[in-house]
DNA sequence: TATTGTTATACTCTATAACTATA
DNA sequence: TATAGTTATAGAGTATAACAATA
């Protein structure tokens, strides 16, 4: 790649970045209330079936410890469960209670409630930018 | 606005949002070693000029003590000075050392290094997509 | 013997309450 | 009396080390 060109895409990944961690830190700061962030994490991480302690600390990348610690206070607030694995009596399979997902649905719609009021007040165009744009932020946050 | 429009305005907030919370997490993950991201927040703070610690835990939304804490840890690690309010003997003013720079300098380049891996590998015509959808976003967060 | 999960212990960041110095 | 900053103390979240139960 060219040097110019280099230097442009440099100039685009900070303004990018920038732009998505700024966006990113005002949803958390203006609608993050009910459940502490990393809460919110390995809930969702259940929300389409069971996980062990194990599994969830090597995906949020937090020790064992910390894990049984944060999967205690879900189930201790009744947004989780411990279950017996059925084929390993050492393996614990956390699931997600009604409430859990009541909690994952409110905290959305609360964080989602910010971001509607201002992609709301832009132009048909500036929206339909966005929406390529999204599809292409999300190819690059999965890989 | 039409119910169908503002339900396409919901679905690309939803996913924008989500994209950039992604994006900023890994960004998060990959790079962040050299300070603690609170720690690197204050530092941006006071880039541009010294802030007192009242006005630091306003920003940040901490607690004094809090701020007065991170503070002492920055100028234990040198990366901030305290320094007399030249009107007012109460106030203290917090300012950035050349070292302090230097770590907001090299984190910088340590996120963005992330960024530029993945920009790299799309089309000019992504790229022009993502620079219309950078602008926008800078817009948005600065709201 | 290796793995899963937990408990024991310590360190960091956070908060509220109390204290000191200055306005 | 009010404000800025700090110190005292306590509550979460994180980590490493040690332990119990199971494979």
């Amino acid at each position: 790649m060219p040097t110019k060109e280099a230097a442009a895409t440099r100039r685009l990944s900070e303004d990018l970045r920038l732009a998505c961690m700024r966006i990113s830190r005002r949803v958390r700061f203006e609608s993050d209330h009910e459940v502490a962030p990393h809460q919110f994490s390995v809930l969702s991480r259940i929300e389409d079936g069971p996980l062990t302690p194990r599994a969830l600390a090597d995906i949020e990348k937090v020790s064992a410890p910390s894990m049984t610690r944060t999967v205690g206070c879900l189930v201790e607030d009744g947004l989780a469960e411990r279950a017996a694995h059925p084929d390993d009596g050492r393996q614990v399979l956390v699931t997600i209670t009604a409430q859990g997902r009541e909690v994952l649905r409110a905290t959305r719609a609360r964080r989602d409630a910010w971001m509607v009021a201002r992609v709301a007040e832009l132009s048909a165009q500036e929206r339909a930018t966005l929406a390529d744009a999204a599809k292409i932020l999300a190819e690059i946050a999965a890989r």
